[in-house]
DNA sequence: CTGGCTAGTTGGTATAGACCAGAAGTTTGC
DNA sequence: GCAAACTTCTGGTCTATACCAACTAGCCAG
């Protein structure tokens, strides 16, 4: 039994949640009528759910409430299933939204696939949802010279599909990396949640089978809404 | 320019710390001290320092105060070099306690290696040190038939140096899987640190070459301590 | 010099209340 | 029947204050 009050709430949080998830559909009941049930304030309130919230049991969305949090996604990095396969093969709907795209440099990108600061891309960012819900934004910068009419011929398709399939790219070497961050106010507005809200950044440079730089994408996910998970074979 | 006063202050607060970190040496004033500062009150201050502890700029050692957070570490959780081993790459500094060890059931441990529930495992429990800073509890379940005596003879020294070494075990295949979290109670505590501090939980179950359960780990790791980082080449 | 005690400082927790802007629901007007 | 306008609800932000427990540093006694 720990101390602290809000310890106590949040226990008492997850189980008023466990028993009433399906009467709720999904949706806890407004937080100051939670805060009169337990009998305190709503800072402390916030505090128990912000607990909750760190452990992805819960989430908000802008300003419309707290909702409990679907499933964790399974998702492998090292593998280049496209993401509308990976989600559709656990049973979930995948859908993905362009949010803008253009020809302009990205020096970030440029350092990571080693090429000059000035170096222009084709970006495209889009949106992607699992289940009506937003789960991550994702910015892709695709060296011109490897798909040069990618920005007038791209839809929402994979990408990678797209790379192998039209300009025959073997997407050969990956350099990826992941850390946690909060998400910056733009990519938080983009995902509909409370600035600051904690996230899982990855970012990924790929070059082809001959050490030419093909692309570099950067992605924001939710931190609730995935489990890396990785599957190894062969070595000591 | 946002419009929340606290976001704001992060900003002050991130010009702040890069310009005086060297005068701090390492550890913030006082929040009292702060919140006076910037004409506020510690609740604002603590939301704003709360956005750059989600960043991974800086973290609270329990009770003590707010510090700047070192670089992070890179790690990859697809190769096995020891915890010592790539620490000291990076040129840092480990370091190792030795919590517990006790031999005892634990059910997702044989859950995650195909054994009964009621199969007993060697546990051991530690803490990891980089350049003195409490970064990660982990808890290692070993199959007792594959070492032993293993209790006996462990102090700190590299544990799949020590089953490779003394016992010839192969550890051919992982299933490594990473999520997000917040810290619980108990290992809040082993890392100094407030309960609900954000984590991230690496699980690993590892057979050898012949399929055979050597070992499941779980480590909790600091979230602003750690990069993970991969570098894959030669698939499509 | 050492070890234990003490007083002050600091972060952790909690209360009470307030205002705003965006979301949702309802009514109104065409 | 539908769109626009309005009201209500709700989460997001902020102030001001208070108490406690743990940590720190300094004092004191041995």
């Amino acid at each position: 039994m720990s101390d602290a009050y809000y310890l106590q709430l949040t226990e008492q949080l997850r189980h008023l949640i466990d028993q009433n998830a399906a009467q709720w559909e999904g949706k806890l009941p407004a937080e100051r009528s939670l805060a009169e049930r337990f009998a305190t304030t709503r800072v402390t309130l916030r505090q128990a759910l912000s607990q909750l919230e760190g452990e992805g049991l819960i989430h908000r969305s802008n300003r419309r409430g707290w909702f409990i949090s679907p499933a964790r996604l399974d998702y492998d990095p090292t593998r280049d299933a496209g993401f509308n396969d990976y989600v559709r093969a656990q049973g979930r709907q995948p859908r993905t939204a362009v949010l803008s795209m253009e020809t302009r440099p990205h020096p970030p990108a440029a350092r990571a696939l080693g090429l000059p600061d000035d170096q222009p891309f084709h970006h495209i960012r889009r949106r992607r949802y699992v289940d009506d819900r937003a789960v991550l934004v994702e910015s892709l910068w695709v060296v011109p010279d490897r798909a040069p009419e990618l920005l007038e011929i791209y839809t929402d398709q994979s990408l990678w599909g797209l790379l192998r399939g039209r300009w025959g790219h073997h997407l050969a070497n990956r350099s990826i990396r992941m850390v946690s961050e909060a998400l910056a106010p733009i990519d938080a507005e983009e995902l509909f949640v409370a600035p600051g809200t904690a996230g899982l950044n990855i970012r990924r440079a790929i070059l082809d089978d001959q050490q030419r730089p093909i692309e570099f994408d950067e992605e924001h996910w939710l931190h609730d809404s995935l489990c890396i998970c990785v599957e190894l074979s062969g070595q000591t």
